[in-house]
DNA sequence: GTTTTATTTTCTAATTATGGAAAATGAAAC
DNA sequence: GTTTCATTTTCCATAATTAGAAAATAAAAC
């Protein structure tokens, strides 16, 4: 599902620096849509819009529980994206071992 | 240099496919900013604005050859953007055999 | 069923982004 | 130095984005 329209809103949904603080925190476990309003610093109305547009982009999805909804990343979108990454970073071809070196780094050998 | 606001700005650069595109046809060799406009299906003046967005996000830089402008791919952003899809695919973690096999497709394996 | 909690929607106003056209710049050709 | 070519800038009109406030929904608690 990786078409150039996907691609747009994928990328612009990444545009925001309190998207990624939002991503960021549901990186680590689901959140309701009221935590992710304090993790990102924003009011209820503007981070439901902002978590509507990760959305339609398919970097997370929700769930209801009880009167909370819980929204989770959706990891396998971030292929698409690091697909396009690879396909254009030519430069990483031959050199897999530094981008190791990066996820080694960045997500401690787990 | 991988901070917040460049993300934005890099992102947002992406966000949209006739960027994309020009740089899809930097990827290949440089080019002058007259030829990106027919690859975009711009004018000349939307395209010179559209590639000083890219410009502004270190996506490409520019060097004058006679009265032409001819851009860049710079490749060494797309080492900041790597690095950041990575930090937030976990899921890639054991699964770089998976993301050899991309790279080895859309390069193919040169 | 009324209240409370969690979230979304609607509406408005302010800000920002966009392309096109035409004028302006900059370098080369003559 | 005047013309030509390549690109940028300015100006304008249109469209898109955003947050905030208040009203609306939706589900649970009482």
């Amino acid at each position: 599902m990786e078409n150039e329209t996907h691609l747009d809103t994928v990328f612009y949904a990444l545009a925001d620096a309190r998207r990624r603080r939002m991503l960021e925190a549901l990186a680590e476990s689901p959140k309701a849509v009221g935590d992710l309003a304090s993790s990102a610093g924003l009011r209820f109305s503007a981070a439901s819009k902002n978590i509507a547009l990760l959305e339609a982009a398919g970097l997370l999805y929700k769930s209801r529980q009880g009167r909370q909804i819980f929204c989770h990343m959706n990891f396998d979108v971030w292929k698409d994206v690091a697909g396009y990454v690879a396909m254009h970073a030519k430069f990483w071809s031959g050199r897999l071992n530094e981008l190791e070196k990066y996820l080694g780094e960045v997500n401690g050998n787990d």
